[in-house]
DNA sequence: GGCCAGGTCCAAT
DNA sequence: ATTGGACATGGC
């Protein structure tokens, strides 16, 4: 049965293909597809309404995390004029709450990689053993559980590279409930013990925190985040990554989270400030 | 063809 | 605590 859910302020198509999830694509009615732990859906946007098939309305407002507003981060965040332009071309976007396994194994995936590939990495596990979805016309797999995942030969297989060991071990790990544990733990508890996981080190920690658990204060750094935050806000000075969240968690306070995903896209998607040599010729 | 990609791990300062 | 190199693969 279709539901309807009212999204004020949502932009669907931006939060989908911002880089913080896998497990999508566009129709050709355009309509998205996703799929979210073992449900494969379909879901549009048409002005503030969200109209979904194959999901039900609780699983919808929790993925896109429509319960939570977003007003108050939004008020603190552009009172920072430098995160303004991000914010401005961000319109929208929410920060979605994946299923976390799947999104340990995204972001261990995610290591020195992009997006296209991250992306069908995931597909690939999970077509190979992960369980059929269909709706409608539609067809997906749901991505296999940790006691379900493909060893590490397989996975090498796949074309997972060096991040075959460390998705293999950090499944066998995973299947004990260590997962379920971190939702209750406060931030820096939570983040010790999901970098127990091999492949989980301070940046996929704070991704999953970010991604999965609604933690809007965690603050991944990656190459992107580092090179635009120290050009934004450090020109011409460089910074460990420790010092650069300690900052964001000076400056961001419970939102640094939203203000990196902005960044993230913002950076992406605006063209690069021009290079000395453009300048000078 | 070398460099870099939503890094992590390990060893050596 | 910080730093350098190895680790697979692919795109430009």
């Amino acid at each position: 049965m279709p539901v309807s859910v009212r999204a004020p302020g949502f932009d669907l198509a931006l939060s989908l293909a911002s880089g913080q999830f896998f497990r999508w694509s566009r129709q050709e009615d355009g309509s998205f597809a996703v799929v979210r732990g073992p449900v494969l859906f379909r879901v549009r946007q048409t002005g503030d309404l969200l109209r979904a098939e194959g999901v039900d309305e609780a699983l919808l407002r929790e993925f896109f995390a429509l319960d939570q507003d977003l007003r108050p981060a939004l008020r603190a965040l552009r009172r920072d004029e430098r995160l303004r332009p991000a914010l401005d071309a961000c319109r929208g976007l929410r920060i979605l709450r994946q299923d976390p396994w799947e999104c340990v194994a995204a972001f261990i995936t995610s290591i020195a990689s992009n997006i296209p590939r991250i992306t069908r990495n995931v597909a690939d596990i999970a077509a190979a053993t992960g369980r059929p979805l269909q709706l409608g016309g539609l067809k997906a797999y749901a991505f296999p559980r940790p006691g379900e995942m493909p060893e590490e030969a397989a996975l090498r297989e796949m074309k997972l590279g060096f991040r075959a060991a460390y998705l293999a071990r950090a499944a066998r790990l995973a299947a004990s409930g260590l997962l379920e544990d971190v939702a209750h733990l406060p931030y820096d508890e939570a983040k010790r013990a999901l970098m127990v996981l091999p492949g989980v080190a301070e940046k996929v920690a704070d991704c999953v925190l970010l991604f999965a658990y609604g933690r809007l204060n965690a603050f991944p750094v990656d190459t992107w985040i580092r090179k635009t935050t120290l050009r934004l806000f450090f020109p011409r000075r460089r910074m460990s990554d420790r010092r650069l969240r300690a900052f964001a968690a000076e400056r961001w306070g419970g939102y640094a989270g939203y203000a990196q995903q902005v960044l993230y896209h913002w950076s992406r998607s605006a063209p690069a400030p021009a290079s000395p040599a453009l300048v000078r010729a």
